[in-house]
DNA sequence: GAAAACCCTGGAGCGTGCTCCAGGTCAAGG
DNA sequence: CCTTGACCTGGAGCACGCTCCAGGGTTTTC
């Protein structure tokens, strides 16, 4: 089974050591397999998981509620529930994406103002 | 003429009083004018500066940019500078419309992934 | 086997963007 | 008038999400 140093699971994960150290601090990671001489050894399950998570956090999921998830993923029996809550955050990235346009749209039109003003 | 109290600014702008205050401070406002008592009244003026205000932060423009944003409004001749500004904003707005839509993409797929799963 | 590079822990610090508070002043209704 | 509610200032405090540091142990490289 490959595992990978911390500076290499930052490298494939795109997320910083120190970031990673506190993603398993507050539970978002699930404690991170240790060398004998207590250094971290990420496995490919969590590079997968902080994949999820990089996906999660770029549209804009909080850090309490990723926690929450990674609590369910703990238990097998909850893969409706997760889903159901991956569901919900489709939602709210969609409106978020919605929200951005019609701003965007607002945005453009003064644009277009000033440019028939002369600018 | 018009004005508004700050209550009434703040109903119609969507910010909270504090907030208001706050970006004055900053100078996102420019000082806004006062009764003989030393409140605050707001104008037709402010208002439609805190309408782009609002657009400009819900798209994700910093409170610096801003700043700067407010400062050039200062000096009529900065008129193309602004609009160039206004721009470069409604490209990264633009980027940040695809940047979550491409990672709403794999959020779907992994959802797709999981109900094949039999969920 | 020693230097150099990497990693450990616990905790402090920081940037952003507000939000709240104390202690006092101003304004409008009865 | 006087009460009540809105507003004033300066500054502290807060939520979030990291980021950095000291003081030390581990691993790798030559």
């Amino acid at each position: 089974m490959t595992t990978y140093s911390p500076a290499q699971a930052a490298e494939v994960s795109g997320f910083s050591i120190d970031t990673l150290r506190y993603y398993e601090r507050e539970g978002i990671l699930r404690p991170i397999a240790r060398t004998s001489g207590g250094h971290r050894a990420y496995t490919d399950d969590d590079l997968g998981w902080l994949d999820l998570v990089h996906c999660l956090r770029d549209t804009g999921m909080p850090i309490a509620d990723l926690k929450r998830y990674a609590e369910l993923a703990l238990d097998e029996a909850t893969l409706a529930a997760r889903v159901a809550l991956l569901e919900d955050h489709d939602r709210r990235v969609q409106e978020s994406i919605d929200a951005l346009r019609s701003q965007q749209e607002k945005l453009r039109e003064k644009i277009a103002w000033y440019r028939s003003q002369g600018v």
